[in-house]
RNA sequence: GGAGAGGUGGCCGAGCGGCUGAAGGCAGCUGCCUGCUAAGCAGUUGAGGGGUGAAUAACUCCUCCCCGGGUUCGAAUCCCGGCCUCUCCGCCA
């Protein structure tokens, strides 16, 4: 969310926003609403000024053994106007974070503007793509052959869009989590947390996924849980309604989890195979950080999950999502875009986002500044680091022989048991 | 699931109808002092919002003691509902 004295300042960036983004919102309603707050609520301050003074006053004048009946009726009439006035800017209280809450976060200056991915902007690639001497075959017809994945035991189990890694494929999925957690942990800092897979409706709130996307996720009506859609919402809600200490600044998390999507709304794309599931695993990397930082971060957030890839060998490139494109909640967004030569395009794997302070506004989350004074919003990134079944595709695909095994890349190996293949499992 | 206890400022912790935005301690900040230890002394320090204002200066007002209602002229304090935490019992991977 935004401050609301920003909009209240800005009005026509934030109008800019929307219309880059493609978005709409009542911005001027919204003005309206905040000016008409603002006169009522003058009205019950002055209210509530005289009702203390007169309360006080009847205080003393009791104590001095009078009982002056006249002055109570009197503020017994004004406390009911109070409650009248606090009431309407209760309801007018509503509208606004109504609309707020659906007012999305502003770019910043280095995103380009545009109204479609055609306008995202690949800042590099890495790697280049693989060749074959034979026709690759896509993920699911090597994982097929080789007894890796049983999409139709999972289908039998749960419906469509899930999979059933089996024998190696199974150990893979083990393994990539293993080897991508080690690499966070030891060599870039962060510290593993393993959360929660149900969160609260607030914590979906502070990260901001509702009260917008609210069809998409699974919930668990009863106790009106959700399952995460990913990692960030567990981790960057563990210090929801904190004010941090400076000196703990930038904090890094990262953790796995398995991520649950609804996917409503898209049947029919991609219902072959890992690319869309509804359940999936991600490793996710989530920093707290000072906002004169958060460009910077954003940058090495971006190269942490990229080495994931490098140690891989699976070539990738690097796009700088257009403002059409980035989420709701960031000002800036670098997605990692795997190659997948079986279907001979590039795979999102990874959405490395600057939020600025606007989960940090939501949720809560305040750090003091060193020289002491006011607490401040942090900020917060996020970014996968990265998510698996894509990777699996893309490696499965990358590495697969023309007698169907598949290559184990050697980063990989000393978690694979010291595998180098993967062969057909029974 | 059953029975209790509790949720107060950055943290700990008093208060249990008006004198409390809140004692005391810790931490922080500012001075002073001291050439010995993360010592001593004094002062100071909550958050959000409104108004006046060029102001992230100053002044002033309102609100906030988990959240939401209620009682009352007046509530951190009493009553009701909710959420959360802890202890004991039961159940259970």
């Amino acid at each position: 969310m935004l401050d609301l004295k920003f909009i209240r300042e800005n009005p026509e960036e934030v109008k800019k926003t929307l219309k880059d983004r493609g978005m709409d919102a009542d911005v001027d309603g919204l003005l309206k609403l905040d000016k008409e707050r603002r006169n009522l609520l003058r009205k019950a301050e002055d209210l509530k000024h005289k009702k203390n003074i007169a309360s006080s006053q009847i205080g003393k004048l009791i104590s001095q053994g009078e009982e002056p009946k006249h002055k109570m009726a009197e503020m017994k009439a004004i406390a009911q106007k109070i409650k009248d006035i606090d009431k309407q800017v209760g309801e007018i209280d509503a509208k606004t974070t109504r609309i707020a809450l659906l007012i999305p976060n502003i770019p910043h200056d280095s995103v380009p503007v545009g109204s479609d991915p055609e306008d995202n902007i690949e800042t590099r690639r890495w790697g280049e793509r693989p060749t074959f001497d034979f026709q690759p075959l896509s993920h699911w017809d090597i994982a097929d052959a080789l007894g890796i994945i049983d999409f139709r035991a999972a289908s039998k189990i749960s419906g469509r869009g899930f999979a059933l890694y089996r024998g190696l494929g199974a150990k893979l999925e083990r393994a990539l989590i293993n080897f991508m957690l080690d690499i966070h942990t030891t060599k870039h800092g962060y510290t593993e947390v393993f959360p929660p897979f149900m969160v609260k409706r607030e914590c979906m709130v502070g990260t901001g996924q509702l009260p917008r996307l609210e069809e998409d996720m699974y919930r668990c009506e009863a106790d009106d849980l959700f399952l995460i859609p990913t990692a960030e919402v567990p981790i960057t809600n563990i210090h929801r309604g904190e004010i941090l200490r400076a000196e703990d600044l930038p904090i890094y998390y990262c953790g796995y989890t398995a991520c649950f999507r609804r996917e409503a709304g898209s049947y029919g794309k991609e219902t072959k195979g890992l690319v869309r599931v509804h359940q999936f695993d991600k490793i996710e990397l989530v920093k707290f950080v000072k906002p004169e930082t958060s460009y910077e971060e954003l940058e090495s957030l971006v190269r942490d999950a990229e080495e994931i890839l490098q140690q891989l060998g699976l070539h990738y490139r690097v796009v700088n999502l257009c403002t059409a494109d980035i989420s709701f909640a960031s000002t800036k967004c670098y997605d990692l875009e795997v190659w997948a030569p079986g279907k001979e395009r590039y795979l999102e794997v990874s959405s490395c986002s600057n939020f600025s302070d606007f989960q940090a506004r939501r949720a809560g989350i305040r750090y003091r500044p060193e020289k002491g004074g006011k607490a401040e919003y942090v900020h917060t990134l996020n970014g996968s680091g990265i998510a698996l079944a894509r990777t699996v595709v893309a490696l499965l695909e990358t590495y697969q022989e023309k007698d169907g095994r598949v290559t184990i890349p050697e980063a990989l190996r000393p978690y694979m048991g010291g595998l180098d293949r993967i062969d057909r499992t029974r």
